[in-house]
DNA sequence: AGCCACAGTTGAACATGTTCAAGTCGTGTG
DNA sequence: CACACGACTTGAACATGTTCAACTGTGGCT
């Protein structure tokens, strides 16, 4: 119960400018930082989590041990960069899917896989990167504000695709579904990560199979004989995830 | 990508008896056994996972460090031990309830909430107890065979329950609502672990809404209506989780 | 130029999970 | 009893994440 605070964003020397454009600094730190962060995604990816040691990420880096903790807490940290590299591809390979004329549930299905195949060469490593997320508190948590901003990234994705799509639905659920979708590929991964079938062949089919099923589900959110299911879904759903909060 | 059995049971020089009749084994070894299990558990209770240092373990339980090893192959192990104990407490509780005569819903509430109540006094430490037990391959996962035997007994408490009920529901969804129900306790815990509001009480309300929704969902899923949406979903819930499979 | 403040950097020291070669103890056997 | 063998135990050694006091360079101010 000691250290309250896990969200300790800005106490880092050299995160008052992490928010922001850090990509225009060229200054000598920021370049050292990138060297770090580029030294453990490559080798995260090479030799996994465990056995890519602080040690040999600063070595790789050309800088001492000591100085790759200047610029981040903890090795935790390291992972949260090598996270959000892959969200970055994910959006770049999101975007002509969102720019497409498919149906809603082909964008979905596109997104998804897309999603997976993001991650795909390094089903070893998020088996680990999970265990590291899933700790409430941890910066890389996708619940933790430190990761608000990432996370608004994502549902960002599922916000042009709903706003973007004529499919009839519920008003009410309309509002929600970015939220739902981002939960249902947070699902995916954590049930990607533990599909043990060759390539993670089954993940990929249940994509296909689920997106059509969550599509029909959606459509029929505004015939009147589903009315009572799917307001008493979003009545609890507002209880279990209010609109506000987290 | 290098050890690939981490299910290795029977590998531990103690374990040839550890899966039946341990309490029956009263040989220095499994006193010496029992010593450090208690310690862990009391000191993981106590001051979390973290501050709980192996040394700290051992000096408790008056061996050494070394000799913890020999029964455990690492600290995680004992983590298990920890959850293990957790899981036979849940277990005592729930027995009166299944024995009691009240609804459905009443009954299941009763099961989560008894499961919420075991885990209060460890909200700290569960949030790291997630962490490890996310982790694909680890013993403490909840799909790994390791822990068959622990999941075995859980589901069974839902099997009971949904075995015991008259309430009218579609054969095929019977077949798996214990499975489902297990497996909404499981996210139940996972949500409850991020439950930060004072006394998680959220997580409890969330229980008091979703029990009543999920039983008018099991209720309507033999409605003529219904009967896409329950065949829909039964055939994906085949696809994500094989009757056969984990 | 001289100097100051501070970002950046270092490597040794520390804490802790884990391993291992060696030692001890108890029990069955000749 | 003496011995052998295996279960059990030990503590030092090792690997690695993390901390920290000291050092260095750099840019700005007088």
């Amino acid at each position: 119960m000691g250290s309250v605070t896990h969200t300790d964003n800005g106490s880092s020397p050299a995160a008052e400018q992490a928010a922001r454009g850090r990509a225009a600094d060229t200054s000598r730190g920021e370049q050292t930082r990138q060297a770090i962060v580029s030294s453990a995604i490559r080798l995260f990816g090479e030799a996994g989590y465990e056995k890519t040691t602080m040690r040999a990420i600063a070595a790789d880096a050309g800088v001492s041990v000591g100085n790759a903790y200047y610029y981040f807490p903890a090795k935790e940290a390291l992972v949260s960069e090598f996270y959000l590299e892959l969200q970055r591809e994910h959006l770049a390979r999101v975007e002509p899917i969102l720019n497409g004329g498919t149906s809603f549930g082909d964008r979905l299905t596109a997104i998804l896989r897309e999603g997976i195949e993001v991650w795909a060469p390094h089903h070893a490593f998020a088996g680990r990167f999970i265990g590291i997320a899933a700790v409430p508190g941890s910066p890389v948590s996708p619940f933790s504000t430190a990761s608000s901003e990432s996370r608004e990234l994502a549902t960002s994705i599922f916000h042009r695709l709903v706003d973007s799509t004529d499919v009839k639905m519920d008003p009410q659920l309309r509002a929600r579904l970015p939220q739902l979708l981002w939960l249902a590929q947070l699902g995916l991964v954590v049930y990607w990560v533990h599909d043990t079938t060759p390539g993670q062949r089954r993940t990929r089919s249940v994509v296909d199979l689920a997106v059509p099923y969550l599509e029909y589900l959606v459509g029929a959110s505004r015939m009147k004989i589903f009315r009572p299911l799917t307001t008493r879904g979003l009545t609890l759903l507002e209880a279990v995830w209010p609109r506000a909060a987290g």
